[in-house]
DNA sequence: ACTAGCACTCGAAAGACTTGAGTGCTAGGG
DNA sequence: CCCTAGCACTCAAGTCTTTCGAGTGCTAGT
């Protein structure tokens, strides 16, 4: 009794989902084996509205899912459904072919947008997560440098910086060396704990200098420490039509905001689980008609960014998941075969 | 009397362009004082529509310019119309605060796209027309090694190898003094000249990894030198509602394809001067209803990469013409004062 | 060479009508 | 007690018609 109710609002969603449009209780009792006939569906869709899983976007018209009847689907109703092995196939084949860390994130965007349809996005390997690889200085001119950060994840910073005086090669040589011994291997977070004192070991006439470095490199690896996102599958927002109907501007605009993106990626630390934002539950305005999949990946134990899909509240959530998860695991390893050992 | 026909077909474009609906004779003769009566008008519409300039919809409607019109219009009829001294303020402060080379390219795509409420493209800065700065070698593990370029236009290209056996670390240093000897200023076209012998100078026992490390390094300058560009405003697309209709998803599926956008900008090296593709002149096909405006910009005497709107063929040119080169300038300089000295 | 006037065209907007999917409810059957 | 069959009702969407008016081309007049 209570099982059929949930069948029934698998089936609506299913319909739904499929075909864009709502959904009644003939169609139900006919495209459904469920035994029972449409009177009886209809019976069970009155309690289902009154629950609020599902509503009429008029008096005669189908039901279709509320943003609370998808995650009961999300949560109880559906299986994640395991990608073919021909997916498996070209997604491994596809991201092998990556040459570097732009590369892969490029890759992994389309693909993904390609795999489920929707748009994609892919966060670069957060630099709070990394660890310093290198530090280069280059002379631009005599008074000026350029920082050159490299990341264990393979992300590369650089900043040019104009020093209060200038520098022989030699000297800029010894502090590049000891910067270096000092870092290599650091989290970019314990950078600026390490770096205390820095300064003050140094002689008299270097430490305006090495200040101002210091100054930036703290700068280029914690204060300003952009994250970077990459968004793919745009038009995709175009596929079915009507889904975002007027408000396709809004969203396009949304999807230009990396900061926006970032938070509906979960800048926060602790997510890593796959996770499912449905219409109003994501914190952003703008996509309160929207949908996100998400999850964590990492070339270790713990994530190191994220990456997601994001499509119309109605879109085929098992399809999705299971396409991010697979990614996130692809580009996991991936990256642990080219930056690690 | 052709004086009057070209002041007729500049005012029906600049109409068309404000209101986006077909313009009528009468509407002309309100609207501008051309001094003569809508009948007069008619006559001239009939002349322009007999030579291609303009075009009716349909029976009972006014007339709109065709692709020919537009160009007409763009090599005759328009000036440059300058920007508000609050515009140009508003550009250098805001690429002012650019911190690297990534940061210029994604605050001038959004500069450009706000300035001209177009779709906005920006080139990376392009390889061929960079020249090394610096290389370095990172050991990742014993037999795997991390490949740093890094150009003078700020671009920094990776590339992981793995090594035909181990190398100590004297060894690579040695290399990388040698490499950045040889190629540190040299034109990247030029590199692969340069490099020829480089191999066969070494030690017997070396030379399996320095091969490798040759071949990675060719790869990574000429082979594969990826061309860049950032999208941005596509939001913008959306604001003319109708004047993409229903082939918006190809346009936003072409703006995806970074191939096709370096075609349309132009990867001849031949032009640097504004230029304006009118509605079928692209080479695009999915995009024959889009004019592009783009120029070359760089740091120097010669440009180095190209950025540029993609628009409606009904597009306000004057403003985009003007927005373009405004931004193109002001990256320049902001280029050459970052990466020159 | 320009203008005034006029008949004509045809898309767009507004209204009337029809259609049919879908509902809620009630009465009857296993 | 739960399910089903049947029926009256509702309402969006489609179709058809009508109206409306902007805009045209042409001709005759200044």
């Amino acid at each position: 009794m209570e099982d059929r109710k949930l069948a029934v609002l698998r089936a609506i969603v299913e319909d739904y989902v499929a075909t864009n449009e709502p959904v009644g209780s003939k169609a139900l009792a006919d495209r459904h084996s469920l035994g029972v006939s449409s009177a009886t569906i209809r019976n069970d869709m009155s309690a289902l509205e009154e629950e609020g899983f599902i509503s009429a976007p008029h008096t005669s018209a189908g039901r279709i899912p509320t943003d609370k009847g998808y995650r009961l689907f999300v949560d109880r109703l559906s299986s994640v459904k395991p990608l073919s092995s021909a997916e498996r196939r070209a997604i491994s084949s596809f991201l092998d072919a990556s040459v570097d860390l732009h590369d892969v994130m490029t890759r992994s965007v389309r693909l993904l947008a390609q795999l489920t349809k929707q748009v994609a996005l892919v966060q670069y390997p957060s630099l709070e997560r990394s660890a310093v690889r290198h530090i280069e200085f280059l002379p631009v001119s005599t008074t000026r440098i350029l920082i050159i950060v490299i990341a264990d994840t393979g992300r590369i910073e650089q900043r040019t910086v104009d020093l209060p005086s200038t520098i022989s090669d030699t000297k800029l040589h010894d502090i590049r060396v000891a910067v270096n011994a000092l870092l290599d291997g650091k989290l970019f977070s314990d950078v600026p704990a390490t770096l205390v004192g820095f300064v003050e070991r140094h002689e008299m006439d270097l430490r305006p200098i090495i200040a101002t470095i210091v100054s930036t490199l703290l700068e280029t690896v914690v204060t300003k420490n952009e994250e970077r996102v990459v968004v793919g599958g745009t038009a995709n927002l175009t596929r079915g039509s009507h889904d975002f109907g007027n408000s396709m501007g809004s969203v396009l605009e949304a999807l230009e905001e990396h900061v926006v993106l970032l938070k509906l990626l979960g800048n926060a630390n602790n997510i890593d689980a796959l996770r499912v934002q449905i219409g109003h539950e994501n914190p952003v305005e703008q996509l309160h008609s929207a949908s996100i999949v998400s999850t964590g990946y990492g070339s270790g134990d713990q994530p190191i960014a994220h990456l997601g899909v994001v499509g119309p509240t109605r879109m085929d959530y098992p399809t999705s998941m299971a396409a991010v998860q697979a990614v996130a695991t692809y580009v996991g390893q991936i990256l642990k075969e080219q930056t690690g050992a």
